[in-house]
DNA sequence: ATGAAAGCGCTAACAC
DNA sequence: GTGTTAGCGCTTTCAT
C-alpha cells in the first residue's frame, strides 16, 4: 500500500468525516459508483441495494466529501453573497431573504462584508471565485476595473442588488438612487417646504441620493441646500451630532432634514426632543429604510420604503434562473421605492 | 485526447476560471507543481522563474481552484458560522468581529441561519460538513443528538458561543444567562421593585434568563411574577402588543417589566408613551442587548449589555489557537455580562 | 530549484 | 441496475 500524507500506523477510524463513498460501497458490497447514484438518483439503485447503503451510511455516519464532488462536477453549489455590512438591517435582510430561496434549493452561502470599499470588494471577489462558487451576488453597480475582468472571465452567474443600470455585468435588481432622491425633493416642495439640509453617511448610493435630492430641490424652491457629511455608517448617535452642527450653522427654522438612512433620522429626532424643538414644526425629518421602529417613533418617521424581502427574493430568482437557462427574468429588474408619509414631514 | 464531460469541438478558452496551474506553468515554461510552490512558498521558486509566473498569472487572469487545493490538502480554509438570524443585530454584530478576524488569517465564511431550531441547525450542520470546513461556530449549547454526533465525528474545532457549559463540544465563549437572569432580578429588587413581569421571545435563551429571573425575583419579593411569551423573534411590535396584554390581565401599577431583547423594551416604551403610561412611575423596564437605540430612548433604556465584539473575537481566537495547537485558550470563556442602568429602570 | 508521480473523493461517460 | 474507467486541479512526497 502506497502512503503518502499519511504515515504508516495513522490507522484511520471509519467515521464521521473521514468515511468515503468507497467505504460505504465495502460494506454495503456494492461499488462506490453505486453509493453516489443511492444518494443522487435513488431511483437507479434497486431498493435492496439501496437500503443496504442507507444502513452503512447510518452506521458510519458518513457525510459525502461535496469539495471533491464540486471538483468533479464543476459544480459547487456554493453562492457569494458580498455585502457592505452584515450589521446594517437593510442588508442583512436582504440576505435573509435571499439565502433562505437558495437553501431551499440546495445552494449554501458564502458570505463576506465589503464595507463600501471597491478594493476590499476586489479582493472578496478573488477570495470567493478561488472557491468556485456557483453564482455571486454584489451590492450596488461600482466595482473596480479587475472585479469587473475577473467576473466575466468567471462566466458564472452574478447579481448585482441595491441599484439598478442599463449595463449591469450579468443583470441587477434594485432602484434608482437618483430617482429616490429626486422624489423626496418633490415630496418635500409638494408637502410646502422651501429649505433643506441634508445628512449623509459614506456611501456612494447614499452621496447619489443626495445629490439627487439637493438638486431637484433646487430646481424647485431656488435656496441653497446645506449638509453634514460623514465618512463612516450611519448612527443614532452621528445623527443626533448632525443636527447639533446643522443648528450651529445656522440651520433654517422650519426645514426638512433629509437623512441616508433611518438611523440618522432617529438621532435628528432624539436631538430635537432633546433641545425642546418641535418636529415637524421646528424642522421636519425624512429617513431612508423604513425600519420597524420608523412607524413607531415619536413623531413617527416619514421614510423612504425599500422591499428589502423582494429584493433578496427576486435576486434569489434571477440567479435560479440563469442556472435553468430560463429567459423568462429580464436583466434590469427595478424593484422602486415608496415614501411613506408619516408625522416627521 | 481523451475527452469526457467536454465535447471534441468544446474549445476551451484560457481565460479567468478556466486557466489551471498546468496552463501557466506551459506559458512560463515550468511544470504546474512550480507553479503551485510559486504561489503557495514563493521563496523556493528562483526570482526569474516567479517573474515568468507572475506575469502568465496575470495576462490570463488565472484565479486558483482553491476546491481542487482543499481536495489534496485536505484543509480547506473555510469556517462555517450557524447562526440563529443575521437580521438580528446581536448575532450580526458579534458576526462580524468573528468573522473580521478569521478573514485577517485567510479564512472565508459559510454562514447558515438556523431560527433556533435544533432541527434546522441539525440540517446546516450536515450541509456544512459535506463542504469539509476547517473549524465550526455555533451559536448556543443545545444541540441535537444527532448534531453531536456529526461534530464529533467531524473532528475539528467547534467554538460555541453566546452561551457556557462545563461540557462543551470543544470550547465555548459566552455568558450565563441564568446569573443574568438573577442579577436582574437582584437589581429589580435593590432598586426597590417589589412586583415584576416579563415579556420572553421564543429563544430558548430567553425563556432560560426569564425563569431564572423569575425564581430569584420571587424568593425576593414572594409575589407572582406573570409574563407573555411569544414564540417568535422579538419585534418592537410585539412589545407593545404586549404591554397591551400586560396591562389587561391586570398589570399591578409600578412594577417592572423584565424584556427579553431591547426591541421588546422599546415596543413597551413606545406602548407607555401613548397611553401616557409614566416610566419609571407607573411602570418600569429593562430590556437585554444594549442596542445603540437604548440609551437615546426617552426615558433612557435600562439593559443588559453583552459585548459582542470581544464574544467575536475570543470566539475567533479559539478557533485560531485550536488550529495552532496552541492550549493557552482555555475551553470555556465567560465574557460575562453588566447591568447599564439608566433612567428607565 | 525543479519535476515526476500519486492520489484526494468524487462525477461523468460508457459498457454490460 | 451496476461496474469500469478516466479524469476534475490541485498538494504531497520523493527524486534529481
Amino acid at each position: 500500500m502506497k502512503s503518502r500524507a499519511r504515515k504508516p500506523g495513522d490507522g484511520r477510524r471509519i467515521s464521521g468525516g473521514n468515511v468515503t463513498m468507497a467505504d460505504i460501497g465495502r460494506l454495503a458490497g456494492v461499488s462506490q459508483v453505486t453509493v453516489s447514484r443511492a444518494l443522487s438518483a435513488p431511483a437507479k439503485v434497486s431498493p435492496e441495494t439501496l437500503e443496504r447503503i442507507r444502513d452503512a451510511i447510518r452506521v458510519t455516519g458518513f457525510v459525502p466529501n461535496a469539495v471533491a464532488g464540486a471538483l468533479a462536477s464543476n459544480k459547487s453549489r456554493l453562492i457569494s453573497a458580498l455585502v457592505p455590512s452584515v450589521t446594517n438591517i437593510v442588508y442583512a435582510s436582504m440576505l435573509h431573504a435571499f439565502s433562505n430561496i437558495m437553501l431551499g434549493h440546495g445552494y449554501q452561502l458564502m458570505l463576506s462584508e465589503t464595507g463600501f470599499d471597491p478594493e476590499r470588494e476586489e479582493a472578496a471577489i478573488s477570495a470567493h471565485l478561488s472557491r468556485r462558487p456557483d453564482a455571486l451576488l454584489l451590492t450596488g453597480i461600482h466595482h473596480s476595473a479587475g472585479a469587473r475582468r475577473m467576473l466575466l472571465a468567471a462566466g458564472i452567474p452574478v447579481v448585482e442588488v441595491w441599484d439598478i443600470t442599463e449595463t449591469p455585468i450579468d443583470c441587477c435588481v434594485g432602484f434608482s438612487h437618483g430617482a429616490a432622491g429626486v422624489a423626496a425633493a418633490e415630496f418635500a416642495h409638494a408637502a410646502g417646504y422651501r429649505q433643506a439640509v441634508t445628512v449623509t453617511a459614506g456611501d456612494e448610493r447614499a452621496i447619489r441620493r443626495r445629490n439627487a435630492f439637493v438638486e431637484r430641490f433646487r430646481q424647485l424652491s431656488g435656496g441653497d441646500v446645506m449638509g453634514v457629511d460623514f465618512d463612516s455608517t450611519a448612527t443614532l448617535g452621528a445623527g443626533r451630532q448632525a443636527l447639533v452642527d446643522l443648528l450651529d450653522r445656522g440651520m433654517p427654522r422650519g426645514c426638512l432634514v433629509f437623512c441616508s438612512s433611518d438611523q440618522f433620522a432617529q438621532g435628528v429626532l432624539v436631538e430635537a426632543r432633546a433641545r425642546g424643538l418641535s418636529v415637524p414644526g421646528d424642522l421636519a425629518v425624512i429617513g431612508f429604510g423604513d425600519q420597524e421602529f420608523a412607524a413607531h417613533l415619536d413623531p413617527a418617521l416619514t421614510s423612504i420604503r425599500v422591499d428589502r424581502d423582494v429584493l433578496g427574493r427576486v435576486a434569489a430568482n434571477a440567479l435560479l434562473a440563469r442556472f435553468e437557462r430560463r429567459a423568462d427574468v429580464e436583466a434590469v429588474h427595478d424593484v422602486g421605492f415608496e415614501i411613506i408619509r408619516r408625522a416627521s414631514a
